[in-house]
DNA sequence: ACCGTGTGTTACCGGTCAGTCACGTAGGGA
DNA sequence: TCCCTACGTGACTGACCGGTAACACACGGT
């Protein structure tokens, strides 16, 4: 039942073994970060998991109740640090909004456009994941829902003409760029066309 | 082997025969399709979609080499019949462009903002199928490429100042309303503002 | 009347899935 | 010293996975 980790205060000796033995639940997090990602979540089980992060199974669910709650978490963790790179931007160019959306687009093409890339966490488990009932579902909603209402905050900031359909058309770049980078394997596919069609679109909706 | 269907020349016993029952390759397909699409691939064993075909295992092995093969035909079901639809939006408006990418998207707003859909079969296959061997795949990557270089055509064919930019924009609009409406559950997504920015996208290019 | 084709049925294979049990151990704090 | 926490190990369950073997039957064409 993840126990909140009473993480005590941390002598000399703690350090050390911070660094030297990272924790199982850390460990578990990252590898199926890594593993999740790259492969989807229906293609990897909690026995891979394990293993690749140097454990095994039941020490695995000592820290997670299930695999489910392991996909929410990780769901969760990407959220957390989609916002953070987010905000980054955002913070960057404050009071500007052509210029904070301009950034956005440009990160997201940092982000669309490597080899390694495998599209959004997030959007991806929107796909895998069909059961309704499934703990990560909310988490996919209130994620894409966050970002819909930030768009058109942006666009409304920009004192754009219709701002929420700008702001959505922002989010469809957004999301086609993610996606694209899925279905077309190279990356020099459509979505690096998606900041120069930001541009226009910002242009044509604050002339 | 998927053997060819020797379609026999039809006397009247063969028409009701077809009518009263189906064969069982053609049933299978029609349930794998509704399967596929509603619950994702992974999601759905052969031998789910076999009973819920009304036959079995054994005969689903008859029809097909292996559920990758199944998966494999489905897309190129898929793949036609989008293009069927894509020909039937162009060829009601020949030698007129923009008229064609407005039915185009009119006709993705028709598919999309719908309580049942599920967004696009074969986008959804290339985040399932993370196998760079798998038989689907080079069906995924051929469509979308396709996709990309009518969507370049259009644009050309409209004059556009930068052709392949608003081609891939106009591409980015579509993927992203696909992957939008799995993301925001809702039939009222960003996806309904998408032919408004198709609109605005390919005025800006051809002022 | 005969045979080939398409189909249904049952049982089975080896593998993997998520999840659990019982037991052993290393290390750190009091 | 003692104990508690974290972790490791191996065996196990029951369900499901993709895929196969062997056998039976119904029907249509010749």
């Amino acid at each position: 039942m993840i126990r909140p980790r009473t993480m005590q205060v941390a002598g000399k000796k703690e350090v050390i073994r911070a660094q030297t033995k990272e924790r199982v639940r850390d460990r578990i997090m990252r590898t199926a970060r890594e593993l999740f990602y790259c492969r989807g979540i229906h293609a990897v089980g909690v026995d891979t998991i394990a293993s690749e992060a140097g454990t095994n199974k039941m020490s695995f669910y000592r820290n997670f109740a299930s695999k489910d709650e392991l996909v929410a978490e990780y769901l969760r963790e990407a959220e957390a640090q989609a916002w953070e790179w987010w905000d980054e931007m955002v913070e960057a160019h404050l009071g500007d909004p052509r210029a904070q959306v301009e950034a956005l687009f440009g990160l997201l093409f940092k982000k669309t456009c490597t080899v390694e890339s495998r599209g959004c966490a997030l959007a991806n488990a929107a796909v895998e994941i069909t059961d309704s009932d499934h703990p990560a579902r909310p988490i996919i909603e209130k994620y894409k829902a966050d970002m819909r209402r930030r768009f058109g905050q942006l666009a409304r900031e920009m004192h754009a003409r219709d701002a929420d359909a700008l702001g959505d058309s922002l989010m469809l770049l957004w999301e086609g760029s993610y996606l694209s980078r899925l279905t077309c394997q190279s990356p020099h596919g459509p979505a690096e066309n998606a900041a120069k069609a930001a541009r226009t679109l910002i242009a044509a909706y604050t002339a």
